[in-house]
DNA sequence: ATGATTCTGACACGACCGTGTGATAACTTC
DNA sequence: GAAGTTATCACACGGTCGTGTCAGAATCAT
């Protein structure tokens, strides 16, 4: 038996997936060509599609990585002392306050837009949808073990906030980079405060 | 001097903006092309560019066509008894319940992400935003007219209300076409129901 | 009818698209 | 080294894209 060339195959996904946010951001959603993504990427069409040997492919990864990245994100957070603080860091880091999170929104609202009408995507889309909605609700539930949440109902607050995080973060993207993005966090504060007194 | 040929050029530019529409439902934001849409409604592509030169025009038209539509819509309300009734209305006709409304915000959101990038396309995409951050500043203002709402300050509560509306219209199309939606309208009543309490 | 003017549509151009094919390079084991 | 496997890449094909050009149809005051 004879053993070949080998590469890292995730690595190279990562560099390729993260060479398309960049397409994405900066030409938006059309120029996310094969082409493209190469050329951003250094290297020819023809190595990047025996990485993603579709454009489907490549769209589906592109929609996961984002997943992936905000996940790893948040399971860096180290607890606070206080619960409200901790949960208020974690809804925190799904807003894009930041550069860094900004991109991650922009490919994640850009790409889903083409799972509205592309059933591959779906799943991916659905994916990421599922696990913001869960972490919401796991948040909401942490955020009880305070004693001003005693009346609140993780269940039924979960949709309404989801709702707060994704308004919040699709007005955040719509406004100039570099602008301020204090306000929105702090619209965050004021929402977790109103969860404590609406438990009567 | 001689007359011409005459059209109806708003009523030409409405029927080739609602056959775009049925194009970015039907197969996405990316066939959204001067021949896929002429071939839609119907005419040759050479008619369509005597009304709409170049695509950018086209694109802009459609995103300010959801903008007036939704405006028609809510300008035809005609008020209710009690003003927690009313508002409630007008809120409801900002969120995708039916069919028609999914469409308008389907084509919101998928050509409001080429604004990203297009700057073209931003001011068509702002005016929409705008309106509806002034909507619902003034629902809320017309909210504390009731006895109920006396501790609520409109300017206070915008962007978070704001927020609810587009992050549950964004999650109502994520679901497919013909499931229920009346979970929605309930977080929507339920966030004024919350508002009311807030006032202390 | 006729002619000015508006409107329609067919065609072509160059550019970019996704993708199939096959030749070549890079690398590990023998 | 030599062989065999994997990885890289250039090229070509058919298709669609936006748009420029221009011939001709439709319309209305004269």
């Amino acid at each position: 038996m004879v053993m070949p060339k080998l590469i890292d195959k995730s690595a190279r996904e990562r560099l390729i997936g993260e060479a398309a946010w960049r397409v994405v951001v900066r030409d938006g959603i059309t120029s996310l060509s094969v082409r493209n993504v190469a050329l951003e990427a250094g290297i020819a069409a023809g190595s990047l599609r025996y990485v993603f040997p579709t454009q489907e492919v490549l769209r589906v990864y592109v929609l996961d990585l984002v997943r992936q990245r905000v996940l790893d994100r948040i399971v860096a957070i180290e607890p606070s002392v206080s619960p409200r603080e901790t949960v208020e860091n974690y809804f925190s880091q799904l807003l894009p306050l930041d550069a860094e999170r900004r991109v991650e929104m922009e490919v994640f609202l850009s790409v889903g837009v083409l799972a509205l009408t592309d059933p591959v995507l779906q799943p991916a889309y659905d994916r990421a949808h599922q696990d913001l909605r869960a972490g919401c609700f796991k948040f909401l539930e942490l955020l009880t073990v305070d004693s001003k949440y005693g009346g609140l109902d993780p269940a039924v607050e979960t949709a309404r906030t989801h709702a707060v995080i994704d308004g919040l973060a699709l007005h955040l993207i719509r406004q100039p980079k570099n602008e301020d993005t204090n306000w929105a966090a702090r619209e965050l504060s004021r929402h977790l405060d109103c969860l404590a007194m609406e438990g009567r």
